[in-house]
DNA sequence: AATGTTGGTAACCTAGAGTTAACCAATAGC
DNA sequence: GCTATTGGTTAACTCTAGGTTACCAACATT
């Protein structure tokens, strides 16, 4: 599996390799809402995440929205979506095994907005 | 600084101090080009990057994007920018010591990609 | 004088992210 | 019959991240 038979075809630089994960990463993870939707089931994993529960506890989001990337979420293995037969009929959705790989991602980054913000308050405070 | 007096105004949920503290992270690091640029000034920080060669070194990303992002990352204090008084004038990035709490970050989701890239072959291939 | 390199800047354009508002069927309560 | 809630869908729109192209000064090489 050892590629460097031609002089210009090098093994690829630890440096690509970890840009191109990156970006693979961005792709799935990408965007204003994804990691935001996956916090919040995470926090209420015990609780039905119904649709419209979702919606008020995002702040922001848009009924389209919130389709679009659960339906993304949903593609990419990271939460189900189970329709009760309940009276008004009722969707939850919750955040696979899998999907719990994203919580380092997640955590990392929510805990550098906290210090990151500790750091602004005094450079500018 | 225990604020539970008006009966309206619950401590802020653990949900919503995360969503928030996400929501800093990606207006500062968020985007197609932050994290990369991070990433490749961390596996090059023993060189000389100047503008050209991260040009070059970022696959797809333009002078303009470049510049933007590099002031971005400067302002943000995360790296720095130095103009060298060289034959053609050169000008070198560096990450910052406090730009280093960037990379467990990065990692995480560097990783993450690794992980998903597999998963998604098993589950196409 | 022409050409190449450095690190940009400015103008223009587009795809897609995202918003708003109206609308839908199904079921329930008044 | 009217209204509300559920989980959406659709159209019409805005907005901005990002791409493309052309251009710039300064200096070096030919």
């Amino acid at each position: 599996m050892t590629s460097d038979q031609k002089t210009d075809e090098l093994p690829k630089s630890k440096c690509k390799q970890e840009l191109l994960a990156l970006h693979d990463s961005l792709e799935v993870l990408g965007g204003k809402w994804k990691l935001q939707i996956l916090v919040y089931l995470t926090n209420r994993k015990d609780q039905e995440n119904n649709f419209t529960r979702i919606k008020r506890g995002i702040d922001g989001i848009s009924a389209k929205m919130l389709v679009k990337e659960l339906r993304d979420l949903e593609t990419n293995l990271l939460i189900t979506r189970v329709v009760q037969n309940s009276k008004p009929q009722t969707v939850t959705y919750s955040i696979t095994e899998y999907g719990q790989n994203v919580l380092p991602v997640t955590n990392t980054l929510l805990n550098w907005g906290l210090v990151h913000r500790e750091k602004i308050k005094k450079t500018l405070g």
